[in-house]
DNA sequence: GAAAGCATCAGGAATTCCCTGATGTTTTCC
DNA sequence: GGAAAACATCAGGGAATTCCTGATGCTTTC
């Protein structure tokens, strides 16, 4: 029987991780990594010229976020799959991948048989969730609907466009003067986007912020 | 002629990039991965169950930094290598690693024929250091000597006891006042105390004092 | 033993922080 | 398709911080 291997590629902005997981995937008889991209920029184009089949895609990137860059994919080809790989589990970008779409989120400490099970799965039409992102959400589930409408519900943990620009503007030692000037808006303006990114996101104050920042590579 | 291969351990916190290190270097004749650890600690450990040639190791870890496990390793095992995996070229990292004795420093967007060099360069006893870092080390040399004697001198770059205190709790979040309390001084000290840290470190603002606190590890 | 650095504190003006509140636009959801 | 939520913009005002200068006593260093 004559069949095609999987096509994937590979989107990362650090080269090791990149071959590191081309390598794993080498020697498999049904999949074959077509292509590898190191920004989401780079990915959108790769998706007309070698039409993958599974995207692999770290969430955390320069420049456009693995989330952005599925939304792309998923409305130039809603069958092409994604799967979005992060170093941490979180909810909120588990939230933020699902509404966009993903096919499978798998974490960074995954082994070689939860990387090819994912693909195998989500070329089934599944969704691929690894056990713990499973938990999580599981428990997350049960959370809501115990104290059910009662309590307020949990406000939005993801910045817009415009509050990540800031963001990088403060943590990148930006004064909220200078980055006014450079968004073309007021310091005002500057002062309750910080205000809204510290409420989003639970942190005290500027040093909070800029650690933040630090930790999820947005600088 | 019978010889053995160069046996590596790879250090890392996220098995996806430790088994895609491993994959890279599968297939070579002179080199062996023989083992893997998660973090800092389980390399230490490491050092005395399987004695490798070499420690390919992330600097950046959960728990006990790149740095510090080199340090460990050094002094356990002063002719053990260690090459440092870092994602980005930092100068006080770099600085921080030679001084703990590292045999060379790999950006981690470095192909494998970089990752392959490394490797053969330190077992030759030589240092292995990437393009970009050596280039960054002999600009940073070149400034130093240009401007001699003749300017005023650089003021001391090293912080006090006390200033490297305040410079933790700030960066970690506290507030000047929180600070304070802690430390059993006045808002006024502490704010005396976080602008001589500026001024000794050329920080415009706490935005680039945090910065400065997480790139060199002092939180 | 003078000079430099260290640790402590103060005054005061500029800036930032943090809260509330407002308006118009866009997106999302049922 | 219309209500609700999110987005982007701005303002007022009190509190906190920043950023100067300057001061005092104590320790370290050459």
């Amino acid at each position: 029987m004559s069949y095609s291997k999987t096509k994937i590629a590979i989107v990362d902005d650090h080269a090791l991780l990149r071959h590191g997981i081309q390598s794993l995937l080498q020697g498999l008889d049904d999949i074959e990594v077509i292509a590898t991209a190191s920004s989401g920029e780079e990915a959108v184009t790769l998706l007309t010229t070698h039409s993958p089949d599974i995207f692999l895609m770290d969430i955390m990137m320069k420049g456009m976020s693995g989330i952005e860059t599925t939304r792309w994919i998923k409305e130039q080809s809603p069958t092409t799959r994604v799967i979005l790989i992060s170093s941490e589990v979180n909810k909120e970008y588990i939230a933020a991948g699902i509404k966009a779409g993903i096919n499978g989120y798998l974490p960074k400490d995954s082994s070689r048989e939860a990387l090819v099970d994912s693909i195998h799965t989500v070329m089934k039409g599944e969704r691929y969730f690894s056990p713990e992102v499973t938990a999580l959400v599981f428990q997350d589930f049960y959370l809501k609907e115990k104290d059910g409408k009662g309590l307020p519900r949990q406000k939005t943990k993801v910045l817009s466009k415009r509050e990540e620009e800031v963001l990088a503007h403060i943590a990148s030692g930006k004064s909220l003067k200078e980055t006014a000037d450079e968004l073309f808006i007021s310091v005002k303006t500057v002062e309750t986007h910080k205000q809204h990114i510290q409420d989003k996101l639970g942190l005290k104050n500027t040093a909070l912020l800029v650690k933040y920042a630090i930790d999820n590579k947005l600088i």
